[in-house]
DNA sequence: GACTCCGTCACCCGAAAGACTGAAGTCTGA
DNA sequence: TCAGACTTCAGTCTTTCGGGTGACGGAGTC
């Protein structure tokens, strides 16, 4: 009986991480929590193979549930989600006895990989995933011109079009949003504005 | 002295709708405030030609706070920033003395545009604008094709690497990416993933 | 049965994107 | 004063995107 426990603040994440560690071969179970400390009070109970953990939630966040979930059960498995917003705090719950993370932007086929992995695994060493922690620590700081363009993807607007916004030339634009994909880690603007909300410079 | 008075409780977004307005040919002074409780409380002091009001809002909301101030100061002009999140919202908002409303992904010239009119206009029925209202109330309704489609672009993957990750052509994804498009209203991906954040397909 | 919606795939086409350079002006801060 | 960041623009190149259109099978509906 293989039961993995979710926890995230945010009910949609939630079920939709439920979903795709449910459809993970081996798994049996799958139950969810809403913050840490709902994980530290079920965890005895319920005594699951493996927890899966958001890095930011109110109250005490994933870092500091698995901190505490470890010291009090070293055998807990935990993995953390993130979505890049903290890596310090990954590489910090990771070195607390986190067993991995995911990142919230991964494939439902990478999540079943690393549920699989840390599951499968004796405890893999933690040096060996932490690698996988993006290196920029802080949040990445945009420029004047680089927001603008980013906010003129958001609404659909052609590299162009900005430029007629912002009255510069279409190179310029162009120039701006490499940078903007190199500051963001984006592949094109599509997810550079999905980093672009998720790192609070879109609403 | 054209004063004019702008409300968000996302602090970048105010500054953005700030530095907008700002250069509204006529407009003199624009203030900002983060709260619909702060603005009821800063109206009858700053007494601004206008304010601009997001719908959404911690404590009581854009279209509280707009009926409050309009019952409170008759005089008042209100105008209702939204993103297309609550059209309802706004319909109520408008029915209860906002002036008109601007859509937060309209571009500049569009703000200003709205905010002069609604500067120069003696009060003009509420009825005239309360038709800029998307006619689409509820959320639009995406299939699961085009919702792991949306979740892939907001990857930063191309219609080929999404594809490959579901088993499909690059042409079947491009089908879903055009339905996506036309039942999101949006001209690109990009565009595409900025709606499914605030429609709520994303996070 | 007709109709509609979804999912699948294919073709063509022009427009746009994004990567790679190089360069020059402004402004700030050490 | 000088280094460095920000901003501006330009060129070339390949890849991708998005629109248009058509098609076929299946599921559900009227």
């Amino acid at each position: 009986m293989t039961t993995v426990l979710v926890c995230d603040d945010a009910p949609l994440a939630r079920e939709a991480i439920r979903r795709a560690v449910g459809a993970v071969p081996g798994v049996e179970r799958v139950t969810a929590a809403g913050s840490g400390e709902e994980v530290l009070a079920r965890f005895p109970i319920e005594r699951p193979d493996l927890v899966l953990m958001d890095v930011r939630m109110p109250g005490i966040g994933g870092v500091e549930a698995s901190r505490r979930l470890v010291a009090a059960h070293p055998d807990a498995a935990v993995v953390m989600l993130t979505m890049g917003e903290d890596p310090d705090g990954v590489a910090r719950a990771v070195s607390a006895g986190a067993r991995g993370y995911i990142a919230k932007d991964a494939s439902r086929e990478e999540v079943a990989a690393t549920v699989a992995l840390a599951l499968a695994a004796g405890r893999e060493g933690p040096a060996a995933r932490a690698q996988r922690v993006r290196p920029t620590g802080a949040p990445p700081a945009l420029t004047e011109r680089e927001q603008q363009v980013l906010d003129g993807m958001s609404r659909g607007k052609s590299n162009a079009e900005i430029g007629r916004e912002l009255y510069l030339s279409e190179d310029t634009v162009k120039t701006h949003a490499r940078r903007l994909f190199r500051k963001l880690g984006a592949a094109d603007r599509a997810q550079a504005v999905a980093l672009g909300f998720r790192w609070g410079f879109l609403r």
